[in-house]
DNA sequence: CTTTGATGTTGACAGCGTACACATCCCGTC
DNA sequence: GACGGGATGTGTACGCTGTCAACATCAAAG
């Protein structure tokens, strides 16, 4: 047997790693981030509870690789959404629209991406590292709707936008909205059209 | 001995219901609300672990009761903020930049009003029912700035106007955005005075 | 073949939320 | 004024959690 498609291919397991993150992920679908326990996620992927501290220092370690992972989704699916767009203008609104859309799909994702549930520092500096593409996108597509815009309403449009999307993903996440994820994607699209 | 100032005055302890929302409060300034702990509470209002059961059936209903607490706080200075404004429109503003400011000011507090701290319906309720005077504090003052805008139009401000405070405040309280009160406040204007 | 270092397991501990049984004590009734 | 009951607080216990220490296993290097 050994040896799988992934790289890593270790020793008793076959990245027990990668293993570890992708049965967070199934769990997070599942129920929200709070109740995910370290011990649940080692039971998932069918080992014993402290294998996982072989592969990351403690829950935060894990928890910063999944919301990395999350990042690295959350950054293809806004480069998907602008890519898409006719303008720079529309690119902007779709973008927005899929943030939202990204935190309605994956709330528990989302939680772990954004929230508070990571404390540690080691583990939110990675976090830092992990979603500073995902942002830079955000950046990008602001940049490209207001091209005449000069640094400072530049930063305050990036603000504006980055506040606006974020504070709708939040509002539906925590059930404070209800919405399905069309409602949701209208709700984006009436927000992000009140732009200037 | 007995009888303090309030009205409930309780037999072994006088009141304790309101000593535990004081001493969660407490706690709530000194570390993140995932961290607060039930028996930390009774510790802290030097009673034993199982006495908060007497008041609250479980640890997410004294939860929604310190998150009650809290909105009631919230919403005063949401108005306070409103009341001093010299027109509707600064009022809006100066509305939006006191949540920023509260979230700011009571990072675990705020998490705990809109995060996903709080999970059981019942508990879910109540804090629904605590947090309307708030937000409908927040619609007027939507309301009083655009008075001439119909009901969609007014709809989309508010829905608007929320997203927009709430995520910063969002971003602020989750450290994805440094900001000392000052720069807080600074960065609330800015972005709320690019509302149409 | 042996040694070694990486990987996984077992057992233990403190802390958590909370169910159950018991102790205490205020207050209305006689 | 004595008393019984119901509200209030305590002690104990269980299963869960994150994590430490010691041990077992096994692929690969010598």
């Amino acid at each position: 047997m050994c040896t799988l498609s992934t790289s890593k291919a270790s020793y008793h397991h076959g990245d027990l790693r990668a293993a570890l993150i992708a049965a967070a992920e199934t769990l997070l679908t599942r129920m929200g981030p709070s109740e995910l326990s370290l011990r649940g996620v080692a039971r998932e992927a069918g080992v014993s509870a402290m294998a996982p501290y072989r592969h990351f220092a403690d829950k935060d370690a894990l928890l910063a690789a999944v919301a990395g992972d999350g990042f690295r989704q959350f950054e293809t699916r806004l480069n998907q959404a602008t890519s898409a767009a006719p303008n720079a203008r529309a690119g902007l609104i779709a973008q927005g629209v899929a943030y939202v859309r990204f935190a309605h799909d994956q709330p528990a994702l989302f939680r772990l991406m954004f929230g508070p549930l990571i404390t540690k520092a080691v583990a939110l500096e990675h976090l830092d590292r992990d979603s500073a593409p995902a942002l830079d996108a955000l950046r990008g597509a602001v940049a490209a709707a207001y091209p005449q815009a000069d640094t400072a309403r530049r930063d305050d449009l990036v603000l504006t936008c980055w506040s606006l999307v974020h504070g709708l993903a939040g509002l539906i996440v925590d059930g404070r909205l209800p919405a399905s994820a069309e409602v949701a994607e209208a709700m984006a699209a009436r927000v992000l059209r009140l732009l200037p």
